[in-house]
DNA sequence: GATGGTTGTGTTACCGATAACAGATCGTGA
DNA sequence: TCACGATCTGTTATCGGTAACACAACCATC
């Protein structure tokens, strides 16, 4: 059993040749004679030599790493982004470090410095809010190349690839209110996310297209998770003119949603509709339950990961590209469509 | 907008000090004047220097990255294992190398491979099987520590952080038997993955303790994903005398499995009672109505990762210690107990 | 005032690879 | 036969840090 690491030097010493000839047999480079090529190879073979990524990444200004950077590995959703990139990432030749922001500014900055440390070449990003501005400014001004997924960033422009949020909030709310729903309400996390702002724009366009009042009081925002669901359906079912019909920013909160629903004696959706963005792939193969606006995930991460290797690659227009992929609309039972 | 990097010797050489000083600064090791230390920081701040994670990994020998190995991000099972790892792992100064072998070898094979390549610090890994014996003793060859979660591979002595396999699969067993089954199915992945072979196990000792026979007829073999149980329990509906309780080996395959009842006409658990492995939260929430054995998975990733972080700085006894965590029986509706 | 220990800092070499260049060998055509 | 290009291989410097050692300045002690 080895202690010390073997090197590109033991295997040239091994082969009789000079470390460069090893490296180019390693790297497929320029040309090296066959019998040269033999003995390299059986050398390397013989000692178990592994070329060290970091040594090859410091000479030659490539790691061969890129970033992927969520606020929630644990959303169905972003779970399904990072399969897509990873399995691009992979068949291209470049490993995916992940990272979790929870949600959380502070965290986001500490990650994103740890990328720039590590001279990733790239990352794939899904930020935290609009205030993340500030990190994606770091990663311009030590020209990492970045492409955002399903959220943008005010005042940046960069590729991304993200969801159409106001034409499926639209679509959604139309729904609603084509069953007859009248008053409406949205449990939303802060302005200041752009699926969030976009998806209100889209509540608010199909209320006012239908010539529906949009009463502040019904939409609540609250975190993103089972818990803000619970919590803002909670204040929602509180209100003496409460809502017949609610929109949850994703199903997670919907998960939510219908646990106060449900804790409040009541049902989905006689007492209350209910729709969302995304579906939880396993729970609806388990009870088809959700109307949802279903997107692409992992197409977002796969289509993601594809801009990004050709920014690193320096293909592609100088300008940024804007990928809008379109939602499905699935109609089940929690909009109360269909018979429960 | 800088395009070339700035180095430790541009910070100090507009600090006034030798790149050593710089050095010490940023590593807060040795003893550094009051004096020297201002200016450094002043010229770190101005100059918006961020060391390299590369040059520093090749000549410390210390990368401060770990590797998460699992066979499916995408199985919520793992997801939280790679929640908990991540968490812990930050927390200590380590970032996390996500890779999703797909429970196929040849790319466990590869990303091992390249772990290596990487000089990750140490591996947590859910192998394939136990096939996977290979790639560890690579890993040992290369003096990589590495720690084991959810599954053991047979000839290897390692440290793990593992679930009840046996006595879990018993006791939903033993739950069916109280429920009056006789004839027990099972859908479950090959003997080489060792959860499956203790779930095995555990299912035969309950049969045997009430003194029923174990009929091979009733033990199918699947992919553990929901195609995998939709085919395994289309099989066994085949059958003249088919079960009237199934258990499988996770609670993906369950989602299979009731589709197959479904298609078949048939109802769980009216037709067919059904028990399985690991919970999945977010559909529980929707509905709960998978009984099952629940793994505390997310604490599988922060205990394996604490173990691993011990080998690494070399705490810990020299023997391999094997964490088993009980499982959380969870009665639900689809096994028949309750109304459903 | 010589001795010895602390404190702060610089010098040198090296981690393990590669880029860029230089040189050696060989075959080919004039 | 000589010049020239093609092919193969080695040398040197460098990527951006750090370990190990050296050394100067300062203080306390006897």
């Amino acid at each position: 059993m080895r202690v010390t690491t073997v090197t590109i030097r033991d295997v040239a010493r091994k082969a009789g040749v000079s470390p460069m000839t090893v490296s180019r047999v390693i790297n497929d480079s320029a040309r090296v004679s066959p019998d040269a090529r033999a003995r390299v190879e059986q050398a390397i073979a013989e000692l178990g030599y592994v070329p060290s990524r970091l040594a090859r990444g410091l000479s030659a200004q490539r790691t061969g790493t890129l970033a992927l950077i969520v606020p929630d590995v644990a959303n169905p959703f972003f779970t399904l982004i990072v399969r897509g990139s990873e399995d691009v990432a992979r068949r291209a030749g470049y490993r995916v470090i992940l990272c979790d922001t929870r949600a959380d500014l502070e965290i986001e900055r500490e990650v994103i410095e740890e990328m720039i440390a590590h001279r990733v070449e790239g990352i794939l990003i899904a930020p935290v809010s609009d205030r993340s501005l500030v990190h994606l400014r770091r990663l311009a001004k030590f020209a990492v190349p970045y492409v955002l997924v399903d959220r943008t960033v005010r005042g940046v422009e960069a590729d991304a690839v993200l969801g159409d949020s106001a034409a499926g909030a639209q679509q959604l709310i139309e729904h609603l209110i084509s069953l007859g729903h009248r008053r409406i309400g949205m449990i939303i996390e802060s302005d200041d996310v752009s699926t969030a702002r976009e998806r209100r724009q889209g509540y608010r366009a199909a209320l006012e297209a239908s010539g529906l009042h949009v009463d502040p009081a019904i939409i609540v925002e609250a975190t993103v998770d089972p818990s803000g669901g619970l919590d803002g359906m909670r204040r929602l079912l509180q209100m003496s003119d409460r809502p017949t019909a609610v929109f949850t920013v994703n199903s997670l909160v919907a998960l939510g949603a219908i646990e106060a629903v449900r804790a409040a004696g009541l049902e989905v959706p006689d007492d209350v509709a209910l729709v969302c963005f995304d579906d939880i792939e396993y729970a609806s193969r388990l009870y088809p339950f959700l109307t949802v606006m279903e997107q692409p995930a992992e197409t977002f991460g796969t289509l993601g990961t594809q801009l990004l290797l050709e920014r690193i690659e320096n293909r592609g227009p100088q300008r940024a590209r804007v990928v809008v992929l379109p939602g499905e609309f699935v109609v089940r039972k929690s909009c109360g469509a269909v018979a429960a």
